[in-house]
DNA sequence: TTTCGTCAAGCTGAT
DNA sequence: ATCAGCTTGACGAAA
């Protein structure tokens, strides 16, 4: 059983991610942006070494990791990162690093990446924020990509049934990246086995927001069943609320009541993504209260 | 050096 | 109508 953590590091601080706007790009160039992208893939190698030396194993790699990188003002300045030897190189490192020590390495495309958007445009972009996705797993040889499902506008049937059809018609190197997650206030984990059973995507289960939005029991048939949708090493989420149990802003930690969760999963094998606000630090707190 | 308005992007639900 | 919240505050112009 790996526990992971998402994007930010706290203890390495003030070194962290850079981003970069729009406007910076146009007025430095597109080597601005090449150099940016750079130097977090090798602060991203160093995050994951300081993982490595605290017997840290699964890591959730920021999608602004190379910012802007799909917006059509950007494509139009004609640079492939998926062909640039220095960023080539940059990649291939991780990639040896993260199979040495047996890493998971996962990635979570955005909010406003909405596959049943009644927006053609915003299918459209949001496909190609994917196809991104998919290249850099492929290059650092990650593991996988988590999406919610959105979309609804009041109608959730024919919402699913857009998001099964877009999703059956991704390019194959997309698929076989996606896995699907149950929301905090729309899909629930039953919709999300549905959904699954008609696209052939393994379903990641998020504790908490099966707290906020169904709040039945977890059982182990549901366990089961969930995994079972996995070829791989299933993942799960944790998380605790803010304020109270069902509050969907995140706490610090996770909350004593929440690590019977971890209990549970005793007896399976499958990892587990911490989302709280302390990062690595609730990481290794949990670790130690276990 | 610090402050603070702003940053590509969607959608939902609370206020 | 506005805005927090979500995978995540950081950028960068101006003081």
């Amino acid at each position: 059983m790996r526990l992971g953590y998402a994007c930010i590091n706290e203890s390495l601080k003030p070194k962290k991610f850079r981003s970069i706007r729009l406007k910076t790009i146009q007025t430095k160039g597109i080597d601005y942006l090449k150099y940016i992208v750079l130097e977090n893939l090798e602060f991203l190698l160093e995050v994951l070494e300081w993982n490595s030396a605290h017997d840290i194993y699964f890591y959730r790699i920021s999608s602004d990791i190379m910012p802007l990188i799909t917006h059509p003002e950007v494509t139009a300045l004609g640079w492939q990162w998926q062909k640039d030897k220095e960023v080539i190189d940059a990649l291939d490192k991780i990639r040896v690093f993260k199979l040495k020590e047996n890493m998971r390495l996962s990635m979570h495309p955005d909010q406003f990446t909405v596959l049943n958007s009644l927006r053609p445009d915003v299918v459209k972009s949001s496909m190609e924020y994917l196809v991104y996705h998919a290249d850099f797993l492929e290059a650092v040889s990650g593991d996988d990509m988590i999406l919610h499902v959105g979309g609804v506008y009041g109608d959730k049937p024919a919402a699913m049934m857009r998001f099964i059809h877009v999703a059956n018609s991704l390019p194959d190197k997309v698929k076989t990246y996606l896995r699907i997650e149950n929301d905090d206030k729309s899909y629930n984990i039953y919709e999300l086995l549905s959904i699954s059973e008609q696209t052939g995507l393994p379903v990641v289960f998020d504790f908490h927001h099966h707290r906020c939005l169904v709040d039945d029991h977890v059982t182990k048939d549901l366990l089961d069943k969930i995994f079972s949708t996995w070829t791989g090493i299933p993942k799960v989420h944790i998380s605790s609320g803010k304020r109270h149990p069902k509050d969907r802003s995140h706490s610090h930690y996770i909350d004593d009541d929440d690590k019977s969760w971890v209990y549970m999963l005793e007896q399976y094998d499958v990892d587990i993504m911490i989302e709280a606000k302390g990062k690595e630090k609730t990481l290794l707190k949990l670790r130690e209260d276990l």
